[in-house]
DNA sequence: ACCCCTTGTGTACACCGTCCACTTTTGGAT
DNA sequence: ATCCAAAAGTGGACGGTGTACACAAGGGGT
């Protein structure tokens, strides 16, 4: 019944420390830092002792992992409400749904693919939901190619053409590594995917 | 002319300091550390102490930079030294001469482009170094095209579409990503490239 | 022979991720 | 209602980082 100096007993159960995390470092990443983005810091916002965080994760990794796993999860959302016109003109609105994903969570796009790198890979359903997310790119180009299943080699790689061009084009703007060229107006990613779509017929 | 415990006189001065620091860090990024780079650790390979790193570089940031601009030197070069066969087989042969550097130099590629981000765009040099491997990428483009000045806006998307593939693609194979898709033979980035090339004419 | 400037050292601070031992609280079985 | 084990949060510590500051060692120009 004695209280704590520091906080009251009610509050010294957080109740939902795990969402108020992850709640926490999508405010980091909405201010665009993910390198930076630290445990402590998470903890802070949290009002709770550093350590309280590995009673919800396992390691900074892991929230990093369930972090990428809602980017992907959104992005695929997002793929699957796409409409339908034509299979090209739906391959092509999917490139520039991928490209405004990226421009509107940058950090959190770049994370998605740090995570990609090595070790994190093997956590729980980052491998699922980033497959389950580039399979729709694939089916998107099943459908423009007419024929081809998902594990014909020709189909793969016209799928893997589109998902290298929009991940670029995403990354050098993410990256503002298009200022060491003249400004131009921005074309949407969609003109240069119509492009290599065209190649398949 | 008494020496001391640790190291003798004559080698108080290291001679060559910043090179070794320069060497210690090229090695490292070849053993595909970048993220983790320390200098601490650059340090420690050059036998010396850690604070006589700022003798030679002003931050962390300065020497990755000059590191960065290595790369971009290094990748101008490698364009320089492809072949006029037509322009429209030369820009593709550019495209695998891109994609070949960040294979064989992934931790470097990255740090290019990490680089790029931010401040650290500020340090002397890299962005002109970026700014003429790039000019390369878009004369290349030029002489496709046939016509059209570096600053029309029409060349420059195009130069910015093949080098978004280029980026993506590299980026998406070194993060090991792919790895997401069934396993499927490795077709060359220029096979894309070309199919855009197609589109402009 | 002197001085000074360059280069390298040592100490220190604030931060980080994470391990350990501890305390507080809760939920369920008795 | 009581007790106890499991869950959740705390505090301290270790080894790591980048870097700021004051100091020592040594070589070059006068």
């Amino acid at each position: 019944m004695k209280s704590s100096i520091r906080k009251s007993p009610s509050e010294y159960r957080h109740g939902d420390l795990r969402n108020a995390l992850i709640a926490a470092a999508r405010e980091e990443l909405a201010a665009g830092k993910y390198e930076t983005l630290s445990i402590r810091e998470l903890a802070r916002r949290a009002g709770v002792a550093p350590n309280a965080f590995y009673r919800h994760f396992e390691s900074k990794e892991a929230i990093l992992a369930a972090l990428a796993v809602e980017g992907f999860t959104e992005l695929s959302a997002r793929f699957d409400a796409v409409p339908m016109l034509t299979p090209r003109q739906r391959l092509c609105l999917m490139s520039d749904t991928y490209t405004g994903f990226a421009e509107e969570h940058p950090a959190q796009y770049r994370l998605m693919f740090g995570c990609a790198k090595a070790t994190l890979m093997e956590h729980s359903g980052l491998h699922e939901a980033a497959t389950g997310c580039f399979g729709r790119l694939v089916a998107a180009t099943i459908a423009v190619s007419g024929s081809g299943s998902p594990e014909d080699s020709q189909t793969l790689q016209r799928a893997v053409d589109i998902w290298s061009l929009v991940h670029g084009w995403s990354l050098l703007r993410i990256d503002g590594v298009t200022s060491v060229l003249p400004p131009s107006p921005v074309r949407p990613a969609s003109v240069a995917t119509d492009a290599i779509i065209e190649s398949w017929s």
